[in-house]
DNA sequence: GCTTAACAAACGAACGTTCGTTTTTGGTCG
DNA sequence: CGACCAAAAACGAACGTTCGTTTGTTAAGC
């Protein structure tokens, strides 16, 4: 049976999100194939190599969403928005890249690891201008800090893969709208 | 040099929540206590027993810190809040043993991951009931969804230890007040 | 001096990877 | 269309290493 490049990177994708890199070994992602695990070798140089280009996937999804999202209207609540939209279909159209992405590039080498880590700032530092700048037009309330609230803006969505299913109740437009929502407006009872 | 079970479970705790449970050999843990791997099945049972161990102390917190809450005043916000307080402090306080708790319980067989999933549960069901309470009494908007706000809630509080240092400028309760700004109040402006 | 802790050595199993060989594949030509 | 063939893919066996764990023995502490 023939197997190409891009066929082992997305099993290996699937189980190092499943099972962590390390959880995972050349002789379970062979299995996964339906191969034996040297002839995994035919197609790739290394596991280390395989890590590397699962994340670097994941990352790639993550930068060509931002890119798209620049150009979004509405202000900084539209744009902040658009940012959210992006990622929530990131996250789940690529569950297991992100998943690898986000999860296991701790064990990449250091470089590599260094530079996930300086990609994934980078990304976190759009949120936090998109919030700046609402704060500087009266978009955002004055008392809120761009950075804690990006963080916390990418906690909630880093960690839908954990819970939301599309097959659920939710559609992917509610799941949206609730995000959002909790995010612009929170969940205390407006005064009366 | 003596050392007791405690020192090895919370070496484990340290090295699980930081390189993974399968990114830990017992040489690299004797090695963390200054002694050779084999001299820790004089302590422990396993390995594996000693994951679930380590698991167990983080869920033991968590029920602890949720049993103290129960006797917040103030109404579902105060709980709520009370919640959040108790929970920010066991993720900061008991670090290793959470973060294993949290990334590495799909180690654990079977039954206890099962366990785990039920007891991480009861504990999220309180932050549901919360909020639902919170809904029937005016607290809260009734547009919320007490199931996946405490799900958002959540995500954001067991991110903190990936980015919060006690050491950095904000203090513990600068903390806790942003967090709880931001879960209830949103980032958006109140209209004028 | 008796219990407890730490050791060094060894176990079989599993790891990532290499190698030489066999099988499968897709194109070319009679 | 079937026969041939180079290239690609899969294989089984083996490599050196590391894994979790067991065992028998030595050192340390009350």
């Amino acid at each position: 049976m023939k197997r190409s490049r891009t066929d082992v990177v997305a099993a290996a994708g699937r189980l190092f999100a499943e099972r962590g890199y390390h959880g995972t070994s050349m002789r379970d992602l062979g299995r996964e194939l339906g191969l034996v695990g040297s002839s995994l070798y035919a197609h790739i140089d290394g596991k280390q190599s395989l890590l590397l280009e699962v994340v670097d996937r994941g990352a790639a999804e993550f930068q060509a969403s931002v890119a798209s999202a620049e150009s979004a209207t509405g202000g900084a609540t539209g744009r902040l928005q658009a940012l959210i939209a992006g990622h929530i279909d990131v996250v789940l159209d690529h569950r297991d890249e992100v998943r690898t992405f986000l999860n296991e590039a701790g064990a990449l080498d250091e470089a590599h690891r260094d530079q996930v880590i300086a990609a994934r700032d980078g990304y976190e530092s759009v949120f936090r201008d998109t919030i700046a700048s609402g704060i500087a037009d009266g978009s955002f309330r004055d008392d809120v800090e761009p950075k804690t609230s990006a963080i916390f803006i990418l906690s909630i969505l880093n960690a839908l893969d954990r819970w939301y299913r599309d097959t659920g109740p939710m559609d992917r437009v509610d799941l949206t709208d609730r995000v959002s929502a909790f995010i612009l407006e929170g969940i205390r009872a407006p005064a009366r």
